[in-house]
DNA sequence: TAGCCTCGAGTTCA
DNA sequence: CTCGAGGCTA
């Protein structure tokens, strides 16, 4: 290296083409860089440098080529030296084995190997090298024929535009190697994010996305975008030091092509119906969609032995599961209102499949996310389950159905007809009656399934008591009797009884409880518990001025006002009376008295499922050390307790701010057992 | 005054 | 879990 300037620029330039794609594979392929960044930059740099000076050493696979080309007008359309197949698909564990059956009986053996890999939701693409060299790239087409986007796959840096060669190895005249280009769900999101700031429409799902970048006509656009490639497997299998599926992918990856860390060899297909299992659950956790498993018969002479029919071979099948995407018919978007008056609107959905469930409705936030959004009542719309639980709505599928309009809030509350307000800047419409039966009936259920958490007392059942008039507040709630409630249906004497009791026995939670369950603007756990530390009764509370209010922890003058106003109110003050006369506790207790212990002044944040307890077990014994549970991670956060299936957010955040990662094992030293 | 931290509120399905 | 917004701090 140290005699580089004594070398021909021409020498020096294929040296550096070569250090480069070199180090582009350690990172992009084996994601494991030998170098810096900064020492990458250098050596590009230079390359760059000597390019400009020496226009005539630019090579087509040269790593500063990768930051795309001037539009060109049309992909070509090229045939692919062998054709490429496609995948029949197995739904059922049944079928599964049914095809490994036939795979048997055909090959007059049971003793088959499989490979199985993830089923990347992308676009299949086809790779050319001549001698070693990357010279095209095509997309599948019918198979037979696809379109040439070299030029678009030139700018995805996980594409080797050579092969990595052991010493001495001569590369072969032909290569076809096949993959599917994907983008990653960061980069999805990040894309739509950025379209819907420039006011441009969304891309449905990461595959559509990866496809319009890779038909860009425009290749500088595509280099913008996070695009990466999965191989996963050969054209034509001749003449490669390899005589089955699984090595083959071993070579690969030694020659410079990204192959999936999560293929992985079976013995028997018990074992890879177990992995199809597995990763039906685990999908969640990569950063791209798969919506199966691909399993190939492991040995090429059993895979030649068992043949193609019309192209698709008998010794491969995809395992496919419900998509974690789908589209279906928006029918309404409906208004709930919330405890506080907020107008929550709603989308009731015609029921669909999406990742094992059957999802019939999603929230829509507010009228601004709808319209950015750009969903109208009647359009189909994609629905997606990505990565949590909670369905969403991504945007309309396609163009909008005939006649439909955007969406409007209403002017008036869907369920007292007061004027609807929206404050200037804040994203929420509210209904301002206080009298609102929502209201009521909203912080009625907050009671019983937050506040109180009273067992045998559900939404449903408090539904329906309001409906009846039967519970209308919740003191009415208390004095409701036995026969009242077996009024309803699904109470009988026993379940009767045992709903009355737990009702009873709930006037005894503490304080904090009572107060969050009073409905106070701002005030929701953690600030109840503050209030209640700091004011020990609710008529030292009551009779607090605004700016004894603000002292306590976590209050400024918004909130302090805010909680003021809700006790100079008439109403407000006579309910706090009733609840007290019916025996609910409006004085702190022991239970609330901060703790002092080894843990005092730490936070700590829990993620997954721990073995040996629950998480607010874990929680309960923490906050007795001392310590502080929380539910964000941030740079103050002391550690951050891992169990199984953790949330990725909470992960990758504490990786980036370097929070230490506790096992449970950890923890249970943490706590002194 | 900006940016981090924390809290509140609403949320789906089986 | 995620978003929005208030509170706190450098």
């Amino acid at each position: 290296m140290a005699s580089s300037r004594t070398k021909s620029p021409k020498k020096r330039a294929a040296e550096l083409r070569e250090v480069l794609d070199y180090h582009l594979y350690r990172y992009h392929v084996l994601d494991d860089p030998e170098i810096a960044d900064a020492e990458y930059d250098a050596l590009y740099d230079e390359l760059v440098r000597l390019e400009e000076a020496n226009p005539e050493l630019v090579t087509p696979d040269s790593p500063t080529q990768r930051v795309g080309a001037p539009p060109s007008d049309k992909f070509l359309k090229v045939d692919h030296p062998s054709p490429m197949g496609s995948l029949e698909k197995v739904t059922t564990d049944e079928a599964l084995e049914k095809w490994h059956q036939d795979v048997c009986k055909r090959l007059g053996t049971s003793d088959v190997a499989y490979v199985t890999e993830p089923k990347i939701d992308g676009l299949s693409i086809n790779l050319i090298y001549e001698n070693g060299a990357f010279v095209r790239g095509a997309t599948r087409g019918d198979g037979y024929r696809g379109e040439d986007v070299t030029i678009n796959l030139r700018t995805i840096k996980a594409i080797s535009m050579r092969m990595q060669l052991q010493n001495g190895e001569q590369p072969p005249p032909l290569l076809e190697v096949r993959g599917e280009v994907y983008l990653p769900l960061s980069g999805f999101n990040e894309l739509n994010q950025r379209l819907i700031a420039e006011g441009k429409k969304p891309t449905p799902n990461p595959r559509n996305a990866a496809a319009g970048s890779l038909r860009q006509k425009d290749s500088s656009i595509t280099a913008q975008r996070p695009l990466s490639i999965w191989i996963h497997g050969l054209g034509r299998k001749d003449g490669l030091p390899a005589d089955g599926h699984w090595d083959s992918l071993l070579w690969l990856r030694e020659h410079g092509f990204r192959t999936n860390p999560y293929a992985e060899r079976h013995e028997d297909v018990e074992s890879v119906a177990r992995a199809c299992r597995e990763w039906e659950r685990r999908r969640i956790e990569l950063d791209y969609e798969i919506d199966g498993i691909v399993i190939k018969v492991d040995s090429f002479d059993q895979q030649r032995r068992l043949g193609s029919l019309h192209e698709r071979p008998r010794w491969a099948r995809a395992y496919k599961w419900a998509p974690m995407t789908a589209q279906t018919r928006l029918s309404k978007i409906l208004i709930r209102v919330g405890r506080t008056g907020a107008l929550n609107p709603w989308a009731l959905l015609e029921p669909v499949e999406v990742g094992g469930v059957t999802v019939s409705r999603a929230t829509l936030h507010n009228e601004e996310d709808i319209n950015r959004k750009d969903i109208r009542e009647g359009d189909i719309v994609v629905v997606q389950r990505a990565g949590d639980v909670i369905p969403q709505i991504v945007g309309p599928a396609g163009e909008h159905q005939p006649g439909t309009k955007p969406f409007k809030m209403p002017k008036k509350c869907p369920l007292c007809g007061v004027d609807v307000v929206k404050p200037e800047g804040e994203a929420m419409h509210r209904c301002p009656n206080r009298a609102c039966p929502s209201r009521g009936l909203e912080s009625l259920i907050n009671w019983v399934q937050a506040a109180a958490d009273i067992e045998g007392v559900g939404e449903q059942s408090v539904r329906r008591l309001w409906d009846l008039g039967l519970v209308r507040s919740v003191p009415e709630l208390y004095r409701l009797t036995k026969e009242q409630l077996m009024e309803l249906d699904g109470y009988a004497e026993i379940s009767a009884t045992n709903a009355i009791e737990s009702i009873q026995a709930s006037k005894q939670v503490p304080f904090n409880r009572v107060l969050f369950g009073l409905n106070i603007p701002d005030v929701g756990w953690v600030t109840a518990v503050n209030l209640a530390r700091h004011f020990e009764s609710v008529d030292r509370l009551r009779d607090a001025s605004q700016e004894e209010i603000e002292e306590v922890e976590g209050i400024g003058p918004e909130r302090a006002e805010a909680i003021a106003e809700w006790f100079s109110d008439k109403a407000n003050r006579q309910l706090v009376e009733d609840l007290r006369s019916l025996g609910l506790r409006f004085e702190i207790g022991d239970e609330l008295k901060p703790v002092e212990g080894p843990l005092t002044g730490h936070t700590y944040v829990i993620t997954g499922t721990l073995e040996g307890f629950t998480r607010d077990e874990a929680a309960a014994e923490l906050e007795a050390k001392g310590a502080k549970v929380l539910n964000s991670v941030s740079g103050k956060t002391n550690g951050l307790v891992v169990g199984e299936e953790p949330g990725n957010s909470k992960l990758t955040k504490a990786r980036k701010l370097e929070v230490p990662l506790l096992t449970e094992q950890q923890l249970f030293e943490l706590l002194g057992r």
